[in-house]
DNA sequence: CCCAGTGATGTCATTGACTGACATCACCGA
DNA sequence: TCGGTGATGTCAGTCAATGACATCACTGGG
C-alpha cells in the first residue's frame, strides 16, 4: 500500500456524482466532494480543472472513438454517410457503461445550467473534431462544418430519446431511427 | 436629471465589451466594468446574473424574432421549410446592428471558453424554443427536435461564415447558401 | 544501507465572483 | 407635506480557484 489510497481521481468522480445527485450541484461544495473522497479541496483542483469538469471525463474518449470511426469510414462514402458511421460508433461507447449511470448523469446535467453549459461545449468540441476529420478526408470546408454539426445534432437528439426509452431499446436502434428521420426531413 | 445617470445597464454593457476586447475576459474584473460604468460591482449583479451574461442581452430578442418567424410560416410548409424561414429571419436582426460590433463580439466570445459556453447554451435555448414552436404546428416530436437542432446548426455555421466574409456579403445570402449545402448533404 | 530525487498530497494565503441584509435618498403620487 | 418606491451604495460573508511552499513515502543509484 502506498502513502495514499490509490485512484484519488476516481474517488472524487464518484463522490461528486453522488453528492450532485443527492444535494444538487449548487448545494455541494468542492470541500464536500473532497471530504467524501478523503482528500483536500486543493487536490480536487489538481485532478479537475473546475467543479464541473469532474463529470466530464469520459467525453474525450467518446470523441476519440467517434473520430476514429469517422476516419475509418470507406473513402468513397459521402460526408453524411461517413458521419452516420461515426454517430453509430458512439453506441459501442455507451454499451460499456451501465445505462443507469448514463441516466443519473444526464438527469443531474440537464437540471443544472452550469453543467449543461459544460456538456454543450463538449459537444461543440466534438463537432470541431469531426469537422477537422472530414476536412482531412477532402470534404469541402462548408460541407464539412455543416455535416459535422448535423451529425452532432443527430447524436444529441438520439441520446436524449434513448435516455427516455425503455431499458431494452439499444441506443444503436435509436440512432438509426434518428438518422432515418433526418433523411426524411430534407426529402 | 434623475438621481443617477440613466441606463446603467447600457453603460455596463458597453464597458464590458470594451474591457473584454481590450484586456481580455480573464483580465477584466467585475469591479473594473462597474468602475468604468460609474456604478458599484453590486449594481452590476443587479442588472446581470453574472460576468458572462452582460454580453448576451440581445439573444432573447433574436430568439423571439426567429420563433415569431417560425410561427408565421405557412401552415402547409414542411418542418424544414418552416425552419428555413426562421433561420432566414435572423438576417433582419443582424441588419439592425453594426457588422463591426458583431465581429468584435464574436471575436471576444470565440477566444474565451467561458463565454463560448454561454453562447452555446443560448443556442440550445433557441433550439428548444424552435422545437416547441414546431410541436405547436403539429409536427411529430422526433421530427421537431431534429429539425430545430438542424436549423440551429445551419444558423451557427452560416453566422461563422458570415463573420469571416467580406463586408458586402449580406448574411441572408450566406444563410441561403448554407441551406442549399444542407439540402445537398442528404441527397 | 544510505541518500538525493520525484511525485502526489497537504497547508496557507489570496483573489475575485457572487449573495444577502440593510441603509440611503431623489422622485412621485396622494 | 409626507409616506412609499425603486435604484443604488455599503458591508459582511461564502465559495471557487490559484500560487507558493512544505511534507514524506517511494525509488533508484552508489
Amino acid at each position: 500500500m502506498g502513502r495514499w489510497e490509490p485512484d484519488a481521481a476516481g474517488r472524487l468522480r464518484e463522490a461528486a456524482m453522488a453528492l450532485y445527485a443527492e444535494r444538487g450541484y449548487d448545494g455541494t461544495t468542492v470541500a464536500d466532494i473532497a471530504d467524501r473522497a478523503g482528500v483536500t479541496a486543493r487536490t480536487f483542483f489538481r485532478h479537475f480543472a473546475d467543479k464541473r469538469e469532474v463529470l466530464f471525463n469520459g467525453s474525450e474518449r467518446l470523441q476519440q472513438h467517434m473520430v476514429a470511426a469517422l476516419a475509418a469510414a470507406p473513402a468513397d462514402a459521402t460526408p453524411m454517410e461517413a458521419m452516420a458511421t461515426a454517430v453509430l460508433a458512439s453506441a459501442e461507447f455507451f454499451d460499456h457503461i451501465p445505462r443507469e449511470y448514463s441516466r443519473d448523469r444526464a438527469a443531474v446535467i440537464t437540471s443544472t445550467p452550469e453543467l449543461l453549459e459544460r456538456e454543450l461545449i463538449k459537444m461543440a468540441s466534438l463537432g470541431t473534431a469531426l469537422t477537422q476529420c472530414l476536412l482531412e478526408r477532402g470534404v469541402a470546408p462548408d460541407v464539412a462544418a455543416l455535416a459535422a454539426e448535423t451529425g452532432v445534432a443527430v447524436f444529441r437528439v438520439a441520446f436524449e430519446r434513448w435516455i427516455g426509452a425503455p431499458d431494452d431499446v439499444p441506443i444503436a436502434d435509436v440512432i438509426q431511427a434518428t438518422l432515418k428521420t433526418l433523411a426524411g426531413l430534407t426529402a
